[in-house]
DNA sequence: CGTAATCTTGACCGGAATTATCGATAATCG
DNA sequence: CGATTATCGATAATTCCGGTCAAGATTACG
């Protein structure tokens, strides 16, 4: 399974999420802020943000200042969890989801079931909040494209 | 990227021509007896090889009694080349492949470059050769179903 | 030489997934 | 009430995937 559009959107838009609740704490962020900060469309985004809701990633209040939240801290969520609740787990075959196709032994199995661990590992080892940093320190570098 | 049928296909298909030529040695292997003993399309497998031979992983030879073989010893063809030859570089995100479609400092690049790392190291750690003794084990086990 | 076996190549195709977009509705605040 | 914002479902455009088909080139062998 791959890695698509809407995990990584997922990824950058809850990274701008944390940004945003750093400075303004309190108050729901509104989709249509991160969406133009990141250059988003929209209602792509809207699809994702109500899989991350159900998924428990993220709080929602509906109407007139209403937004998101993360529901826990930016610490507390990896990039796996938001993968996974988008894409599903990654893995690189079927196999791995423990029906294979092939009856007999096959021994290229193993082969993607430690490829599905090495992916889960650096996944489940990274969370919003270090991307967060990852990206305070890119830009105290680099010059700001942002306006 | 995903790894795709084709992949799986190739790496089986490989093991099983590695297992043949370990037992009559010389000649070209049929991809017709490949195809029927491990139960995969034979057509589709004709695809697969052909871009197994432009990648430099088999021989052909045409016409009757022609066939397949190894271009290199079963233990110098590792899992992450015929993915790469099948599928390309196996990478989560498009970030990786150098061109990423956010301009400013996306901390997100950094977690799919790791991963493609860790999913690199694990494909390219592990040869047709490797498999083909994996697979040599569970039949030592368990029971055959092969005909 | 001729014919059968085998690889080679390229086109094609149906279905599924991906990437959105649109419209209508429900909730909430001021 | 009325503006704002999330929620939900349908749909459309595009691309990819797994597989098939057909015609051609090359070789072995009788």
């Amino acid at each position: 399974m791959n890695i698509s559009m809407k995990s990584r959107y997922a990824v950058r838009a809850l990274t701008e999420l944390a940004r945003i609740e750093q400075s303004q704490s309190g108050k729901p962020v509104r989709l249509g802020d991160i969406a133009e900060r990141r250059g988003m469309p929209l209602q792509f985004l809207e699809q994702v943000f109500a899989s991350l809701r159900r998924a428990g990633i993220v709080r929602s209040r509906r109407g007139a200042s209403g937004g998101y939240a993360l529901a826990r801290s930016a610490d507390e969520i990896t990039v796996l969890e938001v993968v996974a609740a988008l894409d599903g787990v990654p893995s690189p075959a079927e196999c791995t989801q423990g029906r294979c196709d092939q009856v007999d032994g096959c021994g290229a199995s193993s082969v993607w079931i430690e490829a599905q661990q090495a992916l889960e590992q650096v996944l489940g080892g990274t969370t919003i909040g270090d991307l967060l940093r990852r990206e305070d320190a890119q830009r105290a570098v680099a010059p700001m494209y942002q306006i």
